[in-house]
RNA sequence: GCGGGAGUGGUGAAACGGUAGACACGCUGGCCUUAGGAGCCAGUCAGGGUGACCUGGUGGGGGUUCGAAUCCCCCUUCCCGCACCA
């Protein structure tokens, strides 16, 4: 047994503590909530608010790695704001209705609220070891009566105004989920669920709808937001506002049929109408019984009875061949009384527009695709400058290019193709045969779901004839029952409850059935952040005060996956309660930033069935959340993700061990081998420029939520004190300078280790303990960032071909003198005459010569 | 098909129109250590040269510029969204 007093005194290892995360991180953690360093005071406006959200966490259970990703960096933003003085809120809370905790319940028998409150508790726990400094005091659950309360208040509102109502429709019903899904949530060619990839089929059913088409065009309009360009792009092409005329058709005379009746279409190209040489509607319009002739009603009903057999899949399938059939009856077309054939066709949809178009074969590629198929006439009536009135067309000509000028069309021959827009639209308005029209593709959201985990909408029905009775609003909640049953056969339990579905109707207390729908989940997350400001306020959904105070949210973090979805509902949800008065501002969320998406190591979705998922639990217990956040953002640009590759985590973790080295242990032990830097004069001075320049690098980084480049800055100054241990240098006030400043730049990325050391920095040198969290961000001295001396690159013709050392600032004169009279330079101008010399403020001549 | 984004070492990636490859991973060599999946130092785009250096090089081809990874045009590949929307 070795004798204690023997033992080597000056190992490293004995005079310095080993950095320890999984000793530190929790210690901090506990801590930091001790003292509530989180909890923001909403009502202090001496200091500037900044309202951080980041997208709540479905509880699933685990915490992803993608949750790590997203939230750390998110983090940093808050922890960096309150350094620059701001009143940071940053809460957290849970998205805690949905179809995962019915899943669970049918496969397990567990009720679905336990599964998704056992959830939660484990997610806390999780989410407290990122060290993020989420304010739990403000948390919300969505799933809880104190949240969904107001999801129905807000539906009764929506109600009352007219923008939420009830109509049958045919909708996307998932046959494996058993649920209806709002047109948003199917996806792809193969029209699949959003969430298992079960292909949708098409049913008509009673649902309720939000009015988002009456916002349509202003949320069109991004101004004063700074949102991503590609989120913008997909909700635009997504409302698809399209401007046109609609023009009025009427029915001709046929000896089956008077004629005379309406036959309204929708065109972007009412100036092509004298080419429209036949017409189509979608099967589904209602005029296709009655128009139909005797002749035709045996094609015309097998056609329909294929249609509706034809999944959507098949139905939207641009590659296949066009089909359709004749209906025996004509169209007048109102521009020149010419009689055109009406066909039906399923490429026309009855959802958008009219549901009935006019073909111009000429000029629509569709419509050309279809008169070719059938032998139908096309016929001309654009042409570019050039081409003859009469040139053959081999395929529709569809450019809508204002050089163009109108053919073969009557009285209008010979315009150029604005005019003879604007002139066609305009004389059918004074007959009353058109008008300028506008059409969206974005349809209402439907919001009806057959599930019993969600908010239940307040509606009774009354069974003595009152009808569709709201419940009034002080009789809310609506309570979910506890002891709904899941059935093997499937459906909504709900509709099975007794104890729910009986109820009295409120307006006349005659008996009565509840709404057994429940709401979309995204009905949940639509104004989550308004409650965050008062999550337990029983008298009102949003405080007023608060949403005056705090709103809009000035930076959001989350996926781009919601583009058509939450972050489309949720600027709707704004507008339409400004619109109530229920909040003052029209636009949620004045930043976005949607972070990328960290993938498995095969370059694919991380997904338990393919086995590629990394668990951050496990990351932790190995390297500390600090460096499981470094890594996160040391992989890349914030925005790109990308494929997850533990590799790189050694380098991070490595990086902070030798700041925690360079900062407890500035001396080391080889001194001797530090005579190259420790000859080195002006060692002070350099630590000192290394030091402020990362500091105005990472001060930029920042801004632009630069992680990676940061993080490789403030490595940069950590080699430059390594480089410097162990020297002369190590003892001055320059490196303490330099070290103090590594830790502050550290504390919003890293903050456990900072606070570690800063908290034994203050203790060496007898300071009264105090969190580097409440420190202020320190500001660079300008004077410190410019050294002494430049290598000035010299360029000959744009190549590099020297780098010549003097002072900066020296006159364009003494620097060409100097530069001229390099060799390198000399031998390279040899033969050839200077033309003329540019100079790059300072940073870089370029010499051309011939 | 339409719209958006992106192609840079063996890998992740840097680079206000101005020294291409910072910072890391990996690899190679050295030091230290009883040992180390610990730490420290050096090297690492390719080709040539003992070397200071030279030449080539940012998916391909053109252009603008004193100067292009960066801006413009064409082509190509990959990723994402939408997809018969009249």
């Amino acid at each position: 047994m070795t004798d204690i007093d023997t033992m080597p005194l000056t190992s490293e290892r004995d005079r310095v503590p080993r950095y320890e995360p999984t000793v530190i991180e929790p210690l901090w953690q506990q801590r930091w909530a001790d003292a509530q360093l989180y909890k923001t005071d909403l009502s202090d406006t001496s200091r500037r608010k900044f309202y951080l959200l980041t997208m709540y966490p479905y509880p699933s259970g685990d915490l992803h790695i993608g949750h790590w990703y997203i939230k750390t960096p998110t983090d940093a933003i808050a922890r960096y704001r309150r350094m620059n003085g701001d009143n940071v809120f940053f809460p957290i809370g849970f998205d805690a209705f949905g179809l995962p905790a019915e899943n669970a319940a049918i496969k397990s028998g567990i009720h679905p609220a336990q599964w998704t409150m056992r959830n939660i508790e484990r997610m806390r726990g999780q989410l407290r070891t990122m060290g993020a400094t989420f304010d739990w005091a403000s948390e919300v659950v969505t799933c809880l009566p104190e949240y969904y309360r107001w999801n129905q208040w807000i539906f009764l509102q929506l109600l009352k105004s007219g923008l939420a109502y009830r109509k049958m429709a045919a909708v996307d019903w998932c046959p494996k989920d058993q649920v209806v899904l709002a047109r948003e949530q199917v996806e792809g060619v193969d029209r699949v669920c959003w969430r298992c990839g079960t292909q949708v089929i098409k049913r008509d059913l009673e649902q309720w709808f939000f009015r988002i088409t009456k916002y349509a065009d202003e949320l069109l309009d991004f101004t004063g937001i700074e949102w991503p360009e590609p989120i913008r792009v997909m909700q635009t092409n997504w409302i698809g506002r399209s401007e046109g005329a609609e023009v009025v058709f009427t029915t001709a005379e046929s000896p089956h049929h008077a004629g005379g009746e309406q036959l309204k279409v929708f065109t972007t190209r009412p100036d092509t109408l004298f080419g429209a040489t036949f017409m189509v509607l979608a099967p589904e319009h209602p005029l296709v019984v009655t128009l139909t002739s005797p002749e035709q009603r045996a094609e015309v009903q097998a056609y329909l009875t294929q249609t509706r057999r034809h999944t959507e899949i098949e139905r939207l399938n641009t590659d296949r061949d066009k089909t359709g059939v004749p209906i025996g009856a004509d169209a007048i077309n109102p521009v020149n009384g010419e009689r055109i054939p009406i066909w039906i066709a399923d490429y026309v949809l009855s959802g958008y527009g009219t549901g009935a178009i006019m073909a111009v074969p000429a000029h629509d590629e569709r419509d050309f695709a279809f008169a070719e198929r059938f032998g139908l006439p096309i016929t001309r009536v654009i042409a570019a400058p050039g081409d003859p009135d009469d040139a053959p067309l081999p395929q529709a000509y569809v450019s809508k290019a204002t050089t163009d000028r109108l053919v073969n069309s009557g009285p209008y021959t010979g315009l150029p193709m604005p005019d003879g827009f604007a002139r066609i639209v305009a004389d059918l308005a004074t007959r009353d045969a058109g008008s300028p029209s506008v059409t969206y593709r974005i349809r209402d959201w439907l919001v009806s779901r057959q599930r019993a985990w969600g908010t239940p909408i307040p509606v009774v029905y009354c069974e003595g004839g009152c009808g569709i009775v709201p419940i009034p609003e002080d009789q809310l909640p609506v309570l979910l029952p506890e002891d709904f049953q899941y059935r093997s056969e499937g459906g909504n339990p709900l509709e099975h409850t007794e104890s729910f579905l009986r109820t009295t109707c409120p307006t006349c207390g005659g008996p009565g059935r509840r709404e057994t729908d429940t709401m979309d989940t995204f009905v949940d997350s639509s104004w989550y952040w308004w409650r965050y400001l008062s999550p337990k306020a029983t008298e009102h959904a949003v405080d007023g005060q608060l949403d005056a105070a705090w709103c809009p949210v000035d930076q959001y973090t989350g996926g781009a996956e919601h583009a058509v979805m939450h972050l489309l509902y949720s600027r709707f949800f704004c507008k339409a309660l400004a619109d109530l008065g229920v909040v003052t501002e029209r636009e949620p969320f004045q930043r976005l930033f949607n972070q990328g998406q960290i993938l498995g190591s095969d370059g694919e979705r991380m997904s338990k069935s393919r086995g590629n998922v990394q668990d951050p639990d496990e990351l932790v217990s190995r390297y500390g959340a600090d460096s499981v956040r470094l890594f996160l953002m040391f992989m890349g640009p914030w925005d790109q993700g990308g494929p997850w590759s533990p590799s790189g985590i050694e380098g991070v973790h490595r990086f902070l061990r030798r700041a925690w080295t360079v900062s407890l242990d500035p001396h080391g032990q080889e001194t001797s081998e530090r005579t190259a830097a420790a000859a080195d004069a002006d060692g002070e001075r350099a630590l000192l420029v290394a030091a402020h320049r990362a500091l105005q690098g990472v001060t930029e980084d920042h801004a632009g939520f630069r992680w990676n480049t940061m993080v490789a800055k403030l490595m940069e100054l950590t080699n430059t004190l390594m480089r410097y241990r162990g020297t002369p240098v190590a003892g001055t006030a320059a490196w303490d300078e330099a070290s103090r400043l590594l830790l502050l730049m550290l504390a919003p990325i890293a903050p456990h280790i900072a606070e570690e050391l800063w908290s034994r920095r203050l203790e060496s040198s007898g300071v009264m303990a105090r969190s580097i969290h409440t420190e202020s961000w320190p500001a660079f001295d300008p004077a410190l960032v410019v050294s002494d001396t430049i290598e000035l690159p010299v360029q000959v013709n744009g190549k590099l071909r020297d780098l010549v050392p003097m002072a900066p600032g020296l006159e364009q004169a003494e620097v060409e003198r100097r530069v001229l009279a390099r060799p390198k330079v000399q031998a390279n101008l040899e033969g050839h005459t200077v033309v003329k010399i540019v100079h790059v403020g300072g940073r870089l001549v370029n010499i051309v010569i011939r």
